[in-house]
DNA sequence: GATGAATGAGCCTTCATTCAT
DNA sequence: GATGAATGAAGGCTCATTCAT
């Protein structure tokens, strides 16, 4: 009795901290050992909880992956697509997603660690015989997307190179790949700022038309 | 009794034709489904073979996927050093080990899906809990090194930027594996080639400094 | 302190009322679903009780079935003795018990569906291994003793076949268990007293000595 | 090489004999503790085999007691069956197959106790929310309807009383459970043909027209 | 006393590996 | 030496029961 709108609030509130004390005890568990060999247990006792409270808030260790993707995969888009409304031309918009990108991945480097041990099987089409594959790789896939219209735009903008955009942004997004893998085996020293700037003069060398400026200005944050 | 070098030598063979049929199946399979999703029995049907067959010239499932990559590895390693044999400058070893490097994996998609699957964990030092899954991308490792030790050459040469020959190394490789995926995305269409080509243009925009010559000369062959 | 009686009253009054419902929840859901399938948060639930409370009238969930086989099976044994006071012959006897039977469990359609999933094990003696299997069933074997003694008395009295009286008693109860099967699955609308009759018409083809008169008259009430 | 029709001819006996071990150790554990509580390494263990094995000749749990249901249901229908082509009139098919019943759950008592765990929850039709429990017991309603329609024809034929034939195959069917329950409880001592007398009365009492002769004559066999 | 979240033993099922034929 | 049937350890998941609040 008394007030059901409070205790479903507790309800509700237990719920979302045990949700985060999985996804995050899984993120670490994914990271270190890959989804197969990571036991249900595992996740369990890495997050302090019982199985059976891991299961009040997951069905299955499938889904379980697949929210933590879901997750962290809406978080970035967001922070991208938020960055792409802040700037003018597309090759700002571009260079400012590379230091949202990687400003998200200095902050969540399991889930960098965990993303790094699956190569870019997200971007071969449905595969036969493994749609669920694809659907975990949902996110990645969006960013992809949104990634190559950009590029689209910086194409016709004339400030990128002329290339089938799809091309351009699986290379970024590796190139991505590839520097954040770089940091984590050496330590995870440098700053975000750092990489933001090595990633960028790469992202120059790689993709932009050269008129003149050696560098484009950095874009207004 | 009688002649017991010929009776090795039959063994030997039969050994060998054994480890052929298992490898270029389990090749096949993992390229399909992935490491985890393999079942031995499937490569062993895929072979033509019994699982005890398998198991006489494999001691296990571990092994046998060392060994395909071990194998293929060994193979385009090889190939990559006699191509860097003949060339003169560091960087026309560079542009000769792509072309190697691409028509190797043109020959073998299989064995490229099946790298596709994995990301550049390869690339991470030996993660704390899973020495042995660095030991399974020994041949990636090796590579690589192969790769930066050019890389250094070209930079002392002054023929590609100056930057960290390991990172130079695992971006051209990550470039690599973008090309080839899109190869394959794509319905694997364009010839070698064409894709040598392609992948050539993005080495020189990325990689190499630009002292007046727009691109560098093709190598010899 | 104050009044100890009074407290304790209370406190009976309390796990009284708490026991009809769990009762009473545990038989809707046992006759839906069958003993195994129900889950005891089920039942909670469906008593609007927390599974605390319902573990605080009740040890566990084969203590609850078998409270509840009990229960019921006690107050149709009441039932049948009262009815066995009131007549005056053995045949009237089992005439008038017919009736109760029947009406109790038009009365407890739940518990006689909960019933009908389970077959004539309880007539079975201890099996080897499940003794807790005849526990539970033990009000029906109470009533099937009884039904057997009162046979027993109407064979000497020459009102019924001469028959074991054990198998006689086993048949009326199976008998019974047919036609309210058959009213269940016909939707429930007979009436008691129509099924009753229909019943009454069985037992005498099946079981009464035919003296004369086609039909017994019927019993006082 | 050599014989592959030979060799597929040993695989499938193999099979054959492992399904016969494991059906025969099943019906003994679920006649002894019924399906919930037999574990599947009860039955493996008990039919001698590994649970790999089990489960390399029925894919599951609820299969392997369907298939039981199913075989033995279907050589019980088969013969009730062939007992009807044998007979000339309705009557003498009930009581034939009156024979035929019994002397099949004689031959098979494990199967007997294994349903007498069950009521008659087979003839209520599809529950709502258990519908493959009716397909567990396709076999008992199919024998339900056989015995239902041969009752019509009987009734017609002003052999047995006239009522509602489904109710008078239900009755009979209860009443052969009844019959063979006490029968197992008592030792299993009476022979079949024992058995089919008592039976044959009790059938006669109840179904039974009587037209002037006191019993129906023996059919023919 | 009441609650219902937490627990973890236990079950079904899979599949890498072995070994009798 | 070849076979593939047999094995059984291990993992995902459920749910009766407990106990902190």
């Amino acid at each position: 009795m008394a007030r059901p709108r409070a205790l479903a609030a507790a309800r509700q509130a237990r719920t979302d901290i045990y949700r985060r004390l999985v996804l995050d005890a899984a993120e670490r568990c994914f990271a270190r050992s890959g989804f197969e060999a990571t036991k249900i247990q595992d996740i369990a006792a890495e997050a302090g909880l019982s199985v059976g409270s891991l299961y009040g808030v997951f069905p299955g260790k499938r889904e379980l992956h697949a929210a933590l993707q879901e997750e962290r995969g809406a978080e970035l888009l967001g922070r991208a697509q938020e960055a792409t409304a802040r700037q003018a031309s597309p090759l700002d918009v571009l260079l400012e997603g590379i230091r949202v990108y990687v400003e998200f991945f200095v902050a969540h480097p399991d889930y960098l660690r965990m993303n790094l041990r699956h190569g870019i099987a997200w971007a071969l089409g449905p595969s036969r015989e493994a749609s669920e594959q694809t659907e975990q790789y949902a996110a990645w896939r969006q960013g992809f997307e949104l990634a190559a219209a950009i590029f689209r735009q910086a194409i016709e903008a004339g400030q990128v190179i002329d290339e089938d955009p799809a091309l351009l942004a699986k290379t970024m997004i590796a190139m991505h790949q590839v520097h954040l893998a770089d940091w984590i085996e050496n330590g995870m020293t440098l700053s975000a700022a750092e990489l933001v700037e090595r990633i960028h003069r790469h992202f120059h060398r790689t993709f932009a038309t050269h008129r003149g400026e050696p560098h484009a200005r950095v874009p207004t944050r």
